[in-house]
DNA sequence: TCTGGGGTCCTAGGACCC
DNA sequence: TCTGGGGTCCTAGGACCC
């Protein structure tokens, strides 16, 4: 049976969450992500309102401020998105028993062999983006195809409030009709190689064969290009995951030069991954250090150990270890990062049985205390030298 | 204009082994 | 003397996405 898939992507989702809880900001533009004056934020997400002024994802919020001074600026809630979006992903469910959300605001639902339960594919869409703004007050942009990968891009085509629907059997002419930049998972870096390479177009690409685009862009770009500019259908997406991860990071306002300073980031960032490595039930034996100094130049440092981490004491520690291996000294740094990788479940059995009787007591107490934390959030029990640090768990 | 935070996946080089 | 070839695993860096 042919398939049916939509896309369904939120339209500006945090923007148009704050423009919906308050009604003074509709019809304004809005920008999440920061309040003028806050140094080195960037925008998560404009309005439409805003954006009519240039104002877009992942620039300076310095630059925002600059193109919409009159813009209302919000630092964001991400608990209330959170929020909304399970609401609306509660709401693809009731159309399809395979709902792949593949961020925040976005999912994939399978509607094959849904038509005669439902009728035809575009009245759906036109049905749930419907129940959407009904139950929510939100618009959201769908795409229609047989191919995950077009109806990816399609839906990105008519926002906001779009509808997009290739026929099967069009995809690789509606592939062949977009510039270059729509193509997802083309980014700058590549875009100019394909530039370089004399491709300015998805039909340049069309018109090479296989082992010519493999020879330039290696296996998997090349494979991955041919394949894209012809819509394939066989392009899965939402497959499950390979290595997940727990990380967390921050950029400083200043520079940072101060030992103690660093030690206390640290420390912060390694609770914040332990903590919820404990509200998900997982375990891991790798930790990752990133250091982006004030030039902008990032390295990172990992090390997998032969017990799992057990506390955030021990995180911390591990922290410290990565970070004077591959600190270069009295350099300024403007970010820290810290991350468990290879993040795997509680409910596998461990490695090695090497756990220090000292490390497992630690790792009992601080469970203990995360328990009652998750219970009544509002006891706070944390080291001294964290207070007044934004710790989750400690509101 | 001066570059967030949270992720995933790929690549290239080195270590190690047979 | 001056050194193969293949496989696998690990690490650091980078590209990309929302």
């Amino acid at each position: 049976m042919e398939k049916v898939y939509f896309h369904v992507d939120l339209d500006a989702f945090f923007a148009s969450v704050e423009q919906h809880d308050t009604p003074a900001y509709r019809g304004k533009p809005l920008i999440v992500g920061g309040l003028p004056g806050d140094r080195r934020a960037v925008v998560s997400t404009a309005s439409y309102e805003a954006r009519a002024y240039g104002v877009h994802s992942a620039m300076p919020l310095s630059r925002a401020v600059q193109l919409c001074p009159h813009a209302v600026f919000v630092r964001g809630n991400y608990a209330r998105y959170r929020e909304v979006s399970a609401q609306i992903m509660d709401i693809f469910g009731a159309y399809s028993p395979d709902v792949i959300q593949m961020s925040i605001d976005e999912a994939f639902l399978d509607m094959t062999g849904t038509e005669r339960l439902f009728g035809a594919p575009r009245d759906t869409a036109a049905q749930l983006k419907q129940q959407v703004r009904d139950e929510t007050g939100l618009t959201v942009s769908v795409g229609i195809s047989a191919s995950m990968y077009v109806a990816k891009i399609a839906s990105g085509l008519h926002k906001p409030d779009g509808l997009t629907e290739v026929p099967a059997g069009g995809e690789e002419q509606f592939m062949l009709s977009l510039p270059l930049e729509k193509l997802w998972g083309v980014g700058t870096k590549t875009q100019e190689r394909l530039k370089n390479a004399g491709l300015r177009t998805t039909a340049d690409i069309h018109n090479k064969q296989l082992p010519l685009l493999t020879s330039i862009f290696g296996q998997n770009t090349g494979t991955f290009l041919y394949n894209a500019v012809r819509g394939n259908k066989d392009m899965k997406f939402g497959e499950e995951a390979k290595n997940h991860s727990i990380s967390s990071e921050e950029t400083f306002d200043f520079d940072l030069t101060d030992r103690y300073a660093i030690d206390t980031a640290l420390m912060k960032l390694a609770a914040n991954v332990l903590y919820r490595m404990h509200r998900e039930k997982v375990r891991s034996y790798t930790v990752a250090l990133k250091i982006r100094y004030e030039d902008f130049t990032t390295v990172s440092v990992q090390a997998t150990g032969s017990s799992p981490v057990t506390n955030a004491d021990d995180m911390f520690e591990r922290c410290k270890a990565l970070f004077s291996k591959k600190y270069t000294a009295g350099k300024g740094i403007r970010l820290l990062g810290v991350a468990c990788e290879n993040v795997e479940s509680r409910s596998e059995p461990v490695q090695q049985s090497l756990f220090d009787f000292g490390e497992e007591k630690r790792a009992k107490v601080e469970e203990a205390v995360y328990a009652m934390q998750d219970k009544n959030p509002r006891i706070s029990i944390r080291k001294a030298r964290l207070f007044g640090k934004d710790i989750p768990g400690s509101s």
